[in-house]
DNA sequence: AGCACGCCGACT
DNA sequence: GTCGGCGTGCTC
């Protein structure tokens, strides 16, 4: 028996006979151990040699090799995938231009780590002796599954299991036993108990009917699910996965990282129950690798995940969601720069099942693909928990004086409306979307500013841990006294009378808007939530809870306090600066800032209070903030659009991104000069439709001391596209030490 | 990715 | 003469 292997990184699949003691045990998606040269590599078998074949084009010619045997079946001949999911790895490789072998890697890499399982099994029955009530509940759990159940499993329901486990072990009550993952599998069983039906509006019972009638057809269609902030998208995925479900279909919902909060998963497994497959980094690996074998073996049927959750192993599926489709963190910017939402939609098709984008601020592309009449769009307009609008009011910041202003970056207005607010026993949400204190350092002999020494970016000084950080590399720096620069020219004549090389704090950050808010308001109540502050899912979780429960009277942060949050008592919402995302060199910046306006606005009056939003800002006639301050977001569309028509940007054309990096920027330049004059050659004598912007530096133009280019290419067809980056990646000889990453659908171009 | 092969400079 | 630098190319 002969099987083709993927091994990484080869683009090449490999023929390998397959030992008959294995003969049961090779399937497709089975890890194995292949010699390969002189060395033993790790690949997975996807394909049999009598199978018709998948990879049109990547024939593989026998007759020049000595087939050699595979050297062992890893993790017990557990298979991570179906044929199904060779097409789709086929399909990714083919998208983004990049070895299959790789596709197949991101996909399992963060999920194939574990051999066995660790499984609890019950000793007696007899709990007379336990007092403890979450130790009686836990055994009670046990006694329940046959007395015995899986350690990753059990871990997912009960939090902090460790101790429990520890105390009952010493007690003789139970035992813990290594399983292996296959027989693990075989044992368990799962059912999903999908009751508690609740009275979906008119609109939610609508698009749930809509869309109910392609999960039973396995009909391909996407959806727009456009609603605003409130307005119960999630009753409406959970009716579907419902649908799905009860069809003995599977089902997958892809979140935002920041949106994945226990909350959100106790809300499904209230109304769906517990066998839910969570796919994202925060979950342990054996949980992690054990999830993902359930769903492959179709055990667990409802994968809910991340970015990365987007590869989950599913078969028959019945229903794809994407929530907050238009948000960034669904796109990679690793070596493999993929897009979770795009893969998404190219998963429903290839499973014949519909797909369902959800978002208050759709991305211009998906808006545009509803335009064109490819997307169907399905609105709620009705906000349940109560129907005001938002008051809405722009400060202009041109208009005050600086002496006027309360402190920094707090105005005359704000500072009233803060303390009414407060003096109400309402809570006050005020986004800045800066971390730190201040955002540069300057010298006010030579105006010079402390940069990071690896890269071409300014140092922001943090108050709490007082020092000086890069938001590109891990360099820290002690506060310098003194002016480096000025040192240099410590003995020049002229400036010697001066208060030489005396560094300031410029430009703010949360931390400095916490600052200011510390001393204005001394007796409140203020957190901040920005990453410095949330190092772990707990810290992010206490954070909230004290929100929540009204411990905390304003919360000050980046663009995490934007996201989700459903906290009835907070009345205001303010925008310190609007204009820090406005101007960057995107030509998505003024989107973007739409979308965080809209979305943090939407944090205000979800309770019975009404909501006040405060935008402060040096452009309020910018379009991004007057539509948000009409909730109009078809006009800022329809707006946006005719720009992006005119000048001739996604998603009117396609985009691709060359990067090319080296400790020498002329070395880098060179390269992408090359890349250059190849690309010119290919696009003329293949009559391509391709337009070259650049090279240009790269808007930061040194990172971890790599000197970075960028190009970017143009076009209305992906075919042309694709064709163009084949001819780069065969033929380019760049200098080896440089590095290339080829961007496909790029989110920014720093 | 690994690992070997191969082709030039400085050493016992 | 050989040891070793790293550029090049292949792996069923």
């Amino acid at each position: 028996m002969l099987v083709s292997v993927s091994v990484f990184p080869l683009n090449n699949l490999l023929t390998y006979r397959v030992p008959e003691k294995y003969n049961d045990l090779a399937k497709i998606g089975v890890c194995v151990e292949v010699p390969l040269g002189r060395r033993k590599a790790k690949g997975y078998i996807v394909k049999f040699e009598n199978e018709t074949m998948f990879f049109s084009d990547l024939k593989n010619n026998e007759e020049k090799y000595e087939i050699k045997d595979i050297l062992e079946v890893l993790y017990d001949g557990v298979s991570f995938f179906k044929d199904s999911f060779v097409v789709f790895i086929d399909w990714l490789s083919k998208y983004y231009s990049v070895p299959f072998s790789l596709s197949l890697d991101t996909a399992l890499v963060k999920y194939v780590k574990e051999k066995t399982t660790k499984e609890i099994v019950l000793n007696t029955d007899d709990f007379s002796k336990i007092k403890g009530k979450k130790q009686l509940e836990f055994l009670q759990t046990i006694k329940n599954n046959n007395n015995r159940i899986s350690y990753e499993l059990i871990s997912g329901k009960f939090k902090n299991i460790s101790q429990i486990v520890k105390v009952l072990i010493e007690k003789n009550l139970i035992t813990i036993k290594e399983q292996k993952i296959s027989e693990f599998i075989d044992e368990n069983t799962c059912n999903y108990d999908l009751k508690n039906d609740i009275n979906l509006s008119n609109e939610q019972q609508k698009a749930v009917n809509i869309i109910s009638k392609d999960i039973l057809q396995n009909a391909f269609n996407t959806y727009l699910l456009h609603g605003v902030t409130g307005s119960g998208k999630t009753e409406v995925y959970i009716e579907l996965i419902k649908l799905a479900l009860k069809n003995d279909k599977t089902a997958m919902l892809i979140v935002p990282e920041i949106s994945l909060t226990p909350q959100l998963l106790d809300r499904f497994k209230s109304r769906l129950g517990d066998d839910i497959a969570l796919l994202h980094s925060g979950v342990n690996p054996s949980t992690r690798s054990l999830n993902w074998t359930l769903l492959a073996s179709g055990k667990f049927r409802l994968a809910i995940g991340a970015r990365s959750g987007v590869f989950a192993p599913l078969e028959n599926v019945g229903i794809i969601i994407v929530d907050e489709e238009h948000d960034a963190s669904f796109k990679q910017n690793d070596s493999f720069r993929y897009n979770a939402r795009d893969i998404a939609i190219m998963r429903a098709k290839l499973f014949n099942c519909p797909v369902v984008l959800g978002s208050a601020t759709p991305s211009l592309e998906t808006f545009y693909n509803v335009v064109k009449g490819k997307y169907r769009k399905l609105s709620l307009k009705n906000r349940y928990s109560q129907h005001q609008k938002l008051n809405f009011e722009i400060i202009n910041l041109n208009k005050i004086k600086k002496q006027e202003m309360i402190s920094q970056n707090v105005s005359p207005v704000l500072y009233d409306a803060i303390k009414n607010t407060l003096e109400k026993g309402e809570q006050v949400f005020i986004l800045y979307n800066k971390r730190g204190f201040a955002s540069f350092m300057q010298c006010e002999t030579c105006q010079e500013t402390l940069k990071c020494p690896n890269c071409s970016i300014a140092l922001t000084y943090h108050q709490k841990e007082n020092v000086l950080k890069c938001h590109q590399c891990d360099y820290k720096s002690k506060v310098l006294s003194k002016c480096p620069e000025c040192e240099k020219n410590v003995y020049d004549a002229e400036r010697s009378n001066k208060e030489e090389g005396k560094l300031v704090l410029r430009g703010a950050g949360t931390e400095k808007i916490y600052d200011e808010l510390k001393i204005l308001f001394p007796s409140v109540n203020i957190a901040r939530l920005d990453r410095d502050e949330v190092t772990t899912f707990t810290k992010y979780e206490n954070i909230l809870k004290d929100v929540r429960d009204n411990k905390v009277n304003i919360l000050v942060g980046t663009q995490m306090i934007a996201k989700g949050h459903d906290i009835p008592n907070v009345s205001l919402v303010v925008v310190v600066d609007c204009d820090i995302s406005l101007f960057f060199p995107d030509f998505r910046a003024t989107e973007k800032t739409f979308q965080l306006l809209t979305q943090v606005a939407g944090r205000a009056g979800r309770g019975d209070v009404p909501g006040s939003v405060i935008l402060q800002t040096r452009n309020p006639e910018h379009i991004a903030i007057l539509k948000t301050i009409e909730s109009d977001y078809q006009g800022f569309a329809n707006y946006e659009l005719k720009l992006r028509r005119e000048t001739n940007y996604p998603p009117f054309c396609f985009l691709v991104r060359i990067i090319v990096s080296n400790i020498i920027n002329e070395v880098a330049l060179n390269d992408m000069v090359l890349i250059r004059k190849l690309s010119e050659k290919v696009i003329n004598k293949q009559n391509l439709k391709v337009q070259i912007l650049g090279p240009a530096p790269a808007y930061i133009q040194k990172i971890k001391n790599l000197y970075r280019w960028n190009m970017i290419f143009k076009s209305e067809n992906r075919k042309e596209l694709n064709i163009l980056i084949a001819f780069i990646h065969k033929y380019s000889k760049i200098n080896p030490k440089s590095k290339l990453i080829i961007d496909i659908d790029p989110q920014d171009m720093f």
